[in-house]
RNA sequence: GUCCCCAUCGUCUAGCCUGGUCCAGGACAACAGAUUUUCGAUCUGUCGACAGGGGUUCAAAUCCCCUUGGGGACGCCA
């Protein structure tokens, strides 16, 4: 049975590429019925911080990376301090003040198979000899991986190509313990834009500002997982139980990714677009209240309509606050381009009153009645539609992209529709005749 | 600097292992058109790549070598 593992360091949040390191192994786990572990690597405990690690189980608990035994580095340092003393014992290793250190064989070459790459060989003078405990007493990286990785039971290694200059060291540990070593897999890592590794400065890195952005766990696991592997199909969404069915190691990439956030937010989109209206407005629901454009008592099939209207047009779930907010408020924010373009004569505002009175004069209030009665206007006046539809959407909305306007109008209500027309037609009308008194003077 | 890894459109990639079906396919982005109610929505379309050079072969994106380019590792960090 396969045996995996994930093991981070809480000297950190969790970012993109280890997320990624970590899908990719609890998929081998998942596709082929194995095991997969988390190792928490924190035996630099000054570095070590609770609050990242748990952001880290958070995080990846909220992508549904569940793994079936946990460990702490912290709690094995008795069985690390074991190991090491045996290789001291049999003369293997040496001691430097308090260190030990494992002595690497002069002019041996050492070689494993990497199951995507073939063979890797390295000569031993490369290397140098190993701290395996440090003269704190605690264990050194290589030295702990190995011995977890052995007593455990790994049978697959899949880790970052970053660790591919650490292997012959461990190699050479797992022959010196009589441990048989696993097969190693090196995924390609995930670079930013300049093709340098993935940092800070490349924007967001931690898989929880991902998540408050408002992106859906299941579109950062689709979207990750195409990062480095692919089925070999034209298919670009896969949900998680496609994705356990098809996932191969064999179909893992040798290349380096570039991270594409243009990529993840259409994913995500599409998944925005394809989710059931309830579970959508409940995850939106708690944006709103946030940011105080709804409380407790909201009217929830108004809401779900609205965000039905929406669904098709949001990368993330943050920007239905964003695109929507003019029905949240009625200090509607304008976009000064928008209005100097369609708010700008008398006749905007003349536009903008007829098209308040028929609201007026409407009845039942909904898209469909409202478009009559507009169309009926339109042919009165002999004017396009467009002439009256384009300073009104600008009225009501504050820039000039928007659902269709009728829904739009619909879902503001008459009393809002009408009382903001009004309200932008005086001003229009104000500020012209200031015009015309410049004019006089 | 030394060692290691990698190399198909701007980006993610299919094809490479098992050479011919590839004047290289899909997707994102970009751009254009359509939708006379806009658009970051929708539909349609366009642009766009086998890093370069040598081999091997009847035939190379596919195999080999070199060059170039990019990345990574060289801690008593993980």
């Amino acid at each position: 049975m396969p045996v995996v593992r994930f093991a981070p360091s809480p000297t950190g949040f969790l970012h993109i590429g280890g997320a990624r390191t970590c899908l990719f192994n609890w998929l081998y786990a998942r596709s082929t019925k194995g095991k997969f572990i988390l190792r928490i690597e924190d035996t630099d405990i000054t570095r070590s911080g609770s609050k990242y690690l748990e952001e880290i189980l958070e995080s990846l608990k909220w992508m549904g990376l569940d793994w079936d035994e946990i460990y702490y580095q912290s709690k094995r340092f008795d069985i690390y301090r074991q190991h090491a003393r045996k290789l001291l014992d049999e003369g293997k290793a040496y001691k430097d003040e308090e260190a030990i250190i494992y002595k690497i064989p002069e002019d041996a070459k050492i070689r494993f198979f990497d199951v995507l790459r073939g063979e890797i060989a390295v000569d031993t003078e490369q290397l140098k000899d190993q701290v395996m405990i440090k003269s704190d007493g605690s264990p050194a990286y290589n030295f702990c991986c190995v011995v977890d990785d052995a007593l455990m039971g790994m049978t697959h290694i899949i880790r970052g190509d970053d660790h591919i200059a650490n292997t012959p060291k461990q190699i050479m540990l797992y022959e010196a313990l009589g441990f048989k070593s696993p097969k190693f897999v090196h995924i390609p890592m995930i670079h930013g834009e300049d093709g340098s590794r993935m940092s800070k400065r490349h924007g967001a890195t931690a898989i929880s500002e991902y998540k408050k952005q408002g992106y859906l766990p299941e579109a950062l696991v689709n979207y990750l997982a195409l990062l480095g592997w692919n089925p070999g199909t034209n298919k670009e969404i896969f949900n998680k139980d496609t994705l356990i069915k098809e996932f191969s190691l064999k179909r893992v990439n040798k290349t380096a990714a570039v991270f594409d956030i243009n990529r993840l937010s259409w994913v995500n989109g599409q998944y925005i677009k394809a989710m059931d209206i309830e579970k959508l407005t409940r995850l939106i629901v708690p944006r709103l209240k946030e940011k105080e454009y709804i409380k407790d008592d909201y009217d929830e099939d108004w809401l779900k309509g609205l965000i039905d209207l929406y669904k098709t047009r949001l990368p993330t779930l943050d920007h239905f606050a964003n695109l929507a907010e003019f029905f949240f408020t009625d200090n509607v924010r304008y976009d000064q381009e928008a209005v100097d373009k369609f708010l700008n004569s008398d006749n905007a505002a003349h536009c903008l009153e007829k098209f308040k009175q028929a609201l007026e004069k409407t009845e039942l209030f909904e898209h469909k009645v409202i478009e009559e009665n507009i169309r009926d206007l339109v042919k009165d006046m002999g004017i396009k539609a467009g002439e009256l539809i384009h300073p009104v959407r600008v009225a009501l909305t504050g820039g000039t992209v928007s659902p269709g306007i009728f829904e739009v109008i619909e879902f503001l209500g008459k009393e809002k529709a009408v009382s903001r027309l009004e309200k932008v037609a005086k001003k229009i009308r104000s500020r012209s005749a200031m015009f015309d008194k410049l004019k006089e003077l």
